[in-house]
RNA sequence: GCGCCCGUAGCUCAGUUGGAUAGAGCGUCUGCCUCCGGAGCAGAAGGCCAGAGGUUCGAAUCCUCUCGGGCGUACCA
């Protein structure tokens, strides 16, 4: 169920009311919006306008003094008293507008009607969007960084479906090139190394005595903690990681020493390729992300995408051959030099598939293209968006967001990551340590354009400095009210409460938070800033605390208790739904 | 060198896209457990918004420069 809820809501019937007023009056540009906004010191109001400021300019006058006439034909023409209870002039001529409590219960009903649909809306019109992410290559599991980038792709992802959205999360890897080579070159002589060792099932066959005896090993500089043994056929730039040897074991169980004279690498590289996308797969899943598409490089290959794609370029005169190498002539396009495509070996560079890709995206006709990606590829994206251009599609429609890099901290010290030889932290280690939870709350709870620093020790600590459990302790406790209430049979029907009986503070500021959520939701979608959703939500089980340490419910005469007790659940609906969003549990108890 | 991101309380960060007296959490200090879950609440201290100019009614926010940090700057992805 999707509600349009927006049509209805006061600050759409004071930016019409507003709108109407202003027409009233001389000098006023065409198409001159009125500004509302929500001041943070609530003794100005709940929303305040600055239009009286904005028009001092064209109306040559004082903004008190417009805002007087502004205020005086709103009163009398404009003003409902349903939605607004006072306005008032204020500083250097802001108009505060503070609202009626009918208005709160009636959000407040809505709300409690609504429920796990609290928050939903309709504006994204059933209109597509596509978001990739995450889109790691299949050589290694996924590090924590890749954790930032897949709770920011899926949270967005949740945002815009809440507002209307068809969204198709999308996982684009590369499965050709080199890298998966030297992916398959180093399982195979992990495959060797393992394959030699005397307690295997198939040592005593005459093929594994012999490679026993050919078996080498060497030394490779460059290991997490320093130089390590590998076997002689390791490739320099090899995979390091265990999770490498893992998978030749698994080969050398089934095939025994049999692949051993593979006369090419693929076996290898497929059984890693194939073990490691799983994992990967696992990991989100674990995560809560349910990828809907995994697109693959080599599909690009085999459909003739890419030539097509070189071939375009190369109609519009923007590629060129140096070197024994094809080039792209993005020294034209506002970059200071051009750009390798296709290698002197004869194999493209990762830009031109990533090209061929985008094309593929684009012609897929979604209203809405997203891409995350972290901060190493800030240089490199514009190519892609060149690209596109050159090819006469409309590179604005590719939305990219970049996110800094993730410092994990652990007794006040960073732990230093190097990916390259198998010295990382990977997701799943991150939620073995802090749960799945944590992690998409530390993740969602900043800026993606900030440096994110993760504390472990915090993050671990299952207490109030934790900010994830003040969260669901929050809405453990409504739960447990709640059912304590019906226990001692306080009958809770939201329907038959008489909300006009919340009229203390504490009550008024937790509706206020409360009705503010689906507004929230859109800005946070629009935005694409999960975070803000985060800070949101810190601040309704703020409230709700506030209210719960000032108002009691059971004990109170049946009226006040079923009224807060209607007041309780709508806080537990639009905490609960913003958890969700977020990816997050909203526990019953904890 | 060049490109992009960042610099806000001791620490980690918000700041509704240019608004009113710049806000939270953690840490520190002071109170509060006969009471629906104390994983809490109330309060205090803590700031030249890195610095300097500019734009205007009004700047943490926009422009320029300087300083400091991060990420890039491959015929790697």
């Amino acid at each position: 169920m999707a509600v349009a809820l927006r049509d209805r809501d006061m600050e759409n019937y004071l930016r019409a009311a507003l709108v109407r007023v202003l027409q009233t009056m001389e000098n006023v540009p065409t198409g001159f919006l009125p500004e509302l906004s929500v001041p943070a010191n609530p003794n100005h109001g709940d929303f305040a306008t600055n239009c009286a400021m904005q028009l001092a300019r064209h109306l040559l006058r004082p903004p008190r003094a417009i805002a007087e006439d502004i205020l005086t034909t709103f009163m009398s023409k404009e003003h409902d008293p349903f939605y607004v209870k006072s306005v008032t002039i204020a500083g250097a001529g802001f108009i505060n507008f503070r609202c009626s409590n009918r208005y709160l219960y009636r959000e407040l009903e809505t709300c409690l009607a609504h429920g796990s649909d609290f928050g939903r809306s309709s504006i994204g019109l059933g209109e597509r969007a596509l978001v990739e992410f995450v889109s790691a290559n299949p050589t290694g599991p996924l590090t924590v960084g890749h954790g930032r980038n897949a709770v920011l792709g899926d949270t967005i992802a949740r945002l815009l479906e809440w507002i209307g959205y068809a969204v198709t999360r999308e996982y684009y890897f590369n499965d050709a090139g080199r890298q998966m080579r030297v992916l398959g070159a180093s399982v195979r002589s992990r495959y060797e190394e393992v394959t030699a060792e005397k307690d295997q099932s198939f040592a005593t066959s005459a093929r594994a005595v012999q490679h026993r005896h050919d078996y080498k090993t060497k030394q490779l500089a460059g290991g997490a903690r320093g130089p390590v043994t590998v076997p002689d056929s390791f490739p320099e730039d090899g995979y390091l990681g265990a999770y490498i040897t893992e998978i030749a074991r698994e080969l050398a169980r089934v095939h025994g020493p049999d692949l051993l004279d593979a006369k090419d690498n693929d076996c290898f590289e497929h059984a890693a390729k194939q073990t490691i996308l799983s994992d990967i797969r696992a990991t989100l899943e674990r995560l809560g992300v349910s990828m809907d598409s995994y697109f693959n490089e080599k599909d690009l290959y085999n459909t003739g995408a890419i030539t097509a794609t070189l071939d375009a370029l190369r109609a519009n005169k923007m590629i060129y051959e140096r070197d024994g190498a094809t080039w792209f002539k993005t020294s034209e396009l506002g970059k200071e030099s051009d750009t390798v495509l296709v290698k002197h070996t004869g194999e493209p560079t990762y830009r031109l598939p990533d090209i061929a890709y985008h094309v593929n995206k684009m012609e897929r006709d979604y209203d809405i293209l997203i891409n995350i990606f972290g901060a190493d590829h800030i240089a490199t994206y514009p190519d892609i968006l060149r690209g596109l251009d050159v090819l006469g599609l409309d590179s604005d429609q590719i939305e990219v967001i970049i996110y800094q890099f993730v410092t994990l901290m652990r007794a006040g010290e960073e732990v230093k990551m190097s990916t390259r030889k198998a010295n990382f932290v990977t997701l799943d280690e991150l939620m073995d340590e802090v749960t799945p939870d944590v992690t998409r709350y530390f993740f969602s709870m900043r800026s993606a354009q900030k440096h994110l620093e993760f504390d472990l020790d915090l993050a671990r600590e299952a207490s109030d400095k934790n900010p994830v459990f003040y969260l669901q302790y929050a809405h453990a406790r409504i739960c447990s009210i709640l059912q304590k209430a019906a226990e001692i049979s306080i009958v809770s029907d939201p329907t038959l409460a008489r909300l006009s009986l919340l009229d203390h503070e504490a009550e008024s500021a937790l509706i206020k938070e409360v009705i503010q959520f689906p507004q929230i939701v859109v800005n946070c979608a629009q935005a694409r800033e999960p975070h803000r959703l985060a800070i949101y939500l810190r601040g309704v089980a703020e409230a709700f605390t506030r209210f719960y340490h000032s108002c009691r419910i059971i004990g109170e005469q049946k009226e006040v208790a079923m009224a807060r007790m209607a007041l309780a659940q709508a806080t537990g609906i639009t905490l609960r739904n913003g958890l969700a969003i977020l990816g997050i549990d909203a526990p019953d108890r904890m």
